[in-house]
DNA sequence: GAGTGGTCTAGACCACAAT
DNA sequence: TTGTGGTCTAGACCACTCC
């Protein structure tokens, strides 16, 4: 590491440290769930000291990119080593616990993306998507009906990767393809139960829905996911907190 | 400062100053948009280094209890001398802008507070609340009806305080009374209208609308505001961003 | 006991703002 | 020029995990 001061826009130490690993993971050096090299290691070969590796890790932890465990060292984050499989759900019964749904897949198809997902996806018509639609249950009660899609120039032959992986799909594109979603922005709205929704949900037309629509991103920062569910908030509500 | 080690439930230097500082926020030694001393007058106060008052100061910061400037030194978080007045508004409209609704007071009451509201702000039945509703518009169009109530308790003449001061509640907690929220709860629900909200909003009764049930919390922890809006997610929508 | 991250310290220098 | 926070370094020691 040379160039340590530069006037226009100054770039610190630590940060380039931490874009050169957050690229070593994307590239997938590293695959999710992985043990990096200690501090010391990590600072002899950038050739830093241990306390600018150190801030350039505690950056990564705080992005939730890395975890950190004393005693045992730093991993790429995953949900597959987190006890956090569910950890964009933001779904709780009014007793305030996060239930875990049971999916059952309606259909699935592999097309050309409208332009809801083009605009979401950042693609063009050339690049395909995966779409699923599935319905989630609580309590054997009909809750959640929704749909993603997945773009297939990162995902190739994610069609083939039917049934019970799909249930969890981060895991999914995890474990298959070491791409780890760091982040989920969603859009919410409060609409009427058409009738495709009535049908699946048991309601009537007209009905109350909670529309939450999410665009998931990569640690790369790419868009990864376009997902559009309605769901009945009843017995649940959606939990928000703002600081 | 003494006592550096402590076996059972060690708890670091650099905590203790943290707990420290932010007691004398609370306490009301500083008040929002405070200059506090700069890190080697309190490193010399507290007798530790400037690195362990640093480690307190940057972990308030990024819990957004204090900003910090290089060069000018760090102060009291506020939203008044920050330049994020609608900081825990979340609803945007359809083009990602937040706009800033039009408020006009419907009425205002000192209550004995109700069962939601004795549990939402932790008081009794013996600490009255200042309720008051609302209707809120966008372009003229009323979009968001809806309450809050705050605890007379910690807010003494809050009744007094009408007019264009309540239009932003949390800049007049800090300027009155020196309370900083730094945190909100929120619960979302899609709900349909009831005869109520349809002839304040001019809907027909039993459109959705977006319920929206809010704790606000002091930076000492206490919950200080309970608020539930109704909101028409024609044009707007709710922003959530998950990490 | 060896290795890891976590804490604490001390000092040098840089970038930024105000004077 | 002075004072602030920001970066970078080097070293000592503590707490935790595993062998």
């Amino acid at each position: 590491m040379e160039d340590k001061t530069q006037t226009l826009g100054f770039h610190p130490l630590y940060a380039q440290i931490k874009e050169l690993l957050i690229q070593r993971v994307v590239d997938g050096d590293w695959r999710p769930g992985a043990l990096l090299p200690s501090e010391s290691k990590i600072a002899a070969e950038y050739e830093v000291s241990q306390g600018t590796v150190r801030k350039a890790l505690d950056d990564m932890a705080s992005e939730k990119l890395v975890v950190r465990r004393q005693g045992k060292g730093t991993f790429v984050s995953g949900r597959t080593s987190q006890h956090v499989p569910f950890h964009f759900f933001r779904l709780l019964n009014d007793d305030n616990v996060r239930e875990v749904p049971v999916t059952k897949m309606i259909n699935s198809v592999l097309a050309e993306p409208n332009a809801a997902e083009q605009e979401a996806l950042g693609i063009g018509k050339d690049i395909e998507v995966y779409r699923v639609e599935r319905l989630r249950y609580f309590d054997d009660e009909p809750a959640i009906i929704g749909k993603y899609s997945l773009r297939t120039d990162m995902f190739p032959g994610i069609e083939d990767l039917v049934g019970d992986k799909l249930a969890n799909i981060y895991i999914l594109l995890e474990q298959e393809f070491g791409i780890i979603v760091v982040k989920a922005v969603e859009k919410l709205r409060a609409v009427a139960a058409d009738e495709h929704d009535a049908g699946f949900l048991g309601l009537e037309v007209g009905a109350p829905l909670l529309e939450i629509e999410r665009i998931s991103l990569s640690m790369g920062g790419k868009p990864v996911e376009f997902r559009t569910d309605r769901c009945v908030t009843r017995h649940h509500h959606y939990l928000s907190e703002i600081t």
